[in-house]
DNA sequence: CTAAAAAGAGACAGACCTGTCTCATCACCA
DNA sequence: TGGTGATGAGACAGGTCTGTCTCTTTTTAG
C-alpha cells in the first residue's frame, strides 16, 4: 500500500532523482545525495519506494509517460506522416541544444543495468519498443505495414545514434534528418 | 616510469578488466573483483595503473586499437566502398550474435562518465570519431567529400542504434543495412 | 651467484553505500 | 481536543569502495 497517494512528496522525490540521475548516472548517485537535494528524510523516501532500484524504475516510467503524452498529442494533429516524423526530430534537436542535455537516460540505464531480467532493463525495453511501434503506426499511413516496421526500426536507430553523438558534442541531427528522408523515400508507396 | 614494459601482467589485467567491465559495467565492477579474477595482488595492479579511471581508459584504448587494426586490414582489401561498408555491418552482426554480447563498451562508458572533461569521456569520443572518419574516407571513393561526411555520420548513427537495439534483444541489423543502402544510394555519384 | 626489480599477501584507513530502526514532531480531520 | 498518519532527524549496522602501506617471496638480469 502506498503511504500517501495524493502526497506531493512522492513526485518531488521522483523529480529530484530524475535530475540527479541524468547528471551523474545511477550507481554514482547515492541515496544520501537524493534525499539531501530533495530535502527530505531518508525514511520518507524509503516509505514511498522500497528500494533504489524501484525508484529508478519509477523515474524511467515517469519520463516515458511524459514522452508518450507528447506522442499522443502529435498523433491527433492533422498533418502528414512525414511532418509528424519531422516533428519528432524537432523535439530531439531542441533537446540536444538544451543546457542540461546529458544524453538519453534510458540508454544510460541500459548501460548500467545490462541484465535482461532486471526491472530497470525491462523499463528501458518498454520505452524503446513503445517509441518504435508508435513511429511504425505513423509510417503505416504512407507505406505497407511490413515496410513501416523496418523503416520505424531504422528511424529509431538513427535517433538513438544522433542522441549519442549529440552527447559527444557532435550535432548530427541534420544528417539524421537527411538519412530519414532517404529511408522514408525508399520505402514509401507513391500516391 | 612504467614498472615493466615487457611484462605480461599488465595486459592480463587489461584483459580481465575488459571482460568484467563488459559484463557488469564500470562503477559496479570493483577493484577487488578485478584483482580476484585476474589472480594478482592489489599492489601489482596499482603499480601498473595509478587509478581505476586510468585502467578504464587503458581498457578502452586497447579495445579501440584492436578495432582500428581491423579497419586497417579492411582498407587494404581491393573491394568496392559498398563492400567495405557491408563488411563493417557483417562484423557487427557477428558481434551481436555472440554469446557474451553486452552492448557497446564505449557507449556504456559514456553513460557512466558524462563529464566531457573526464579522460574516459575523451577516450570514447576519440574512438567514435575515428570510426566515423574512417567510414568517411571509404565513402569518399564513391561520393564527394561533403556528401561523404554526412553519410558517414548517418552510418555511424545507424550502427550505434543497431547496437543498442541488439542489446535489447531486438536484432535490427538487417533494417540498418537496408537503411544504409538507401543513404549511400541517395548520396552516391553515379559513375 | 647476486643484486635489483617485480609481484604476492594482507592489513588498514577513510569514505561511501543501501537499508533499518527509533523517537519526536507536524498537519489534518473528526 | 484528541487521534492518526505522514514526516523529520539522525544514529546505526553491515557491507563495499578506492587507494596506501609494509613485509615477504619470487623472478629476472648482469
Amino acid at each position: 500500500m502506498t503511504p500517501s497517494p495524493a502526497s506531493g512528496k512522492r513526485q518531488h522525490v521522483v523529480d529530484t532523482a530524475y535530475a540527479l540521475f541524468r547528471q551523474g548516472g545511477f550507481h554514482a548517485t547515492g541515496i544520501d545525495r537524493i534525499i539531501a537535494e530533495a530535502d527530505i528524510a531518508k525514511m520518507t523516501m524509503y516509505r514511498h519506494f522500497p528500494s533504489k532500484d524501484e525508484l529508478i524504475v519509477e523515474v524511467l516510467d515517469y519520463r516515458a509517460g511524459r514522452f508518450d503524452r507528447q506522442l499522443d498529442r502529435l498523433e491527433q494533429e492533422g498533418i502528414t506522416a512525414e511532418q509528424k516524423i519531422s516533428k519528432i526530430f524537432d523535439w530531439h534537436e531542441r533537446w540536444f541544444r538544451g543546457d542540461d542535455f546529458h544524453g538519453c537516460l534510458f540508454a544510460h540505464a541500459l548501460a548500467e543495468f545490462g541484465d535482461p531480467g532486471h526491472p530497470v532493463f525491462k523499463a528501458v525495453a518498454r520505452q524503446k519498443n513503445r517509441l518504435r511501434s508508435r513511429m511504425q503506426a505513423i509510417l503505416e499511413d504512407v507505406m505497407p505495414p511490413d515496410c513501416a516496421e523496418g523503416a520505424a526500426a531504422a528511424l529509431l536507430m538513427l535517433i538513438e545514434g544522433a542522441t549519442l553523438m549529440a552527447q559527444m558534442g557532435q550535432p548530427a541531427i541534420g544528417n539524421a534528418r537527411k538519412a530519414a528522408a532517404a529511408i522514408i523515400g525508399a520505402a514509401s508507396v507513391p500516391h
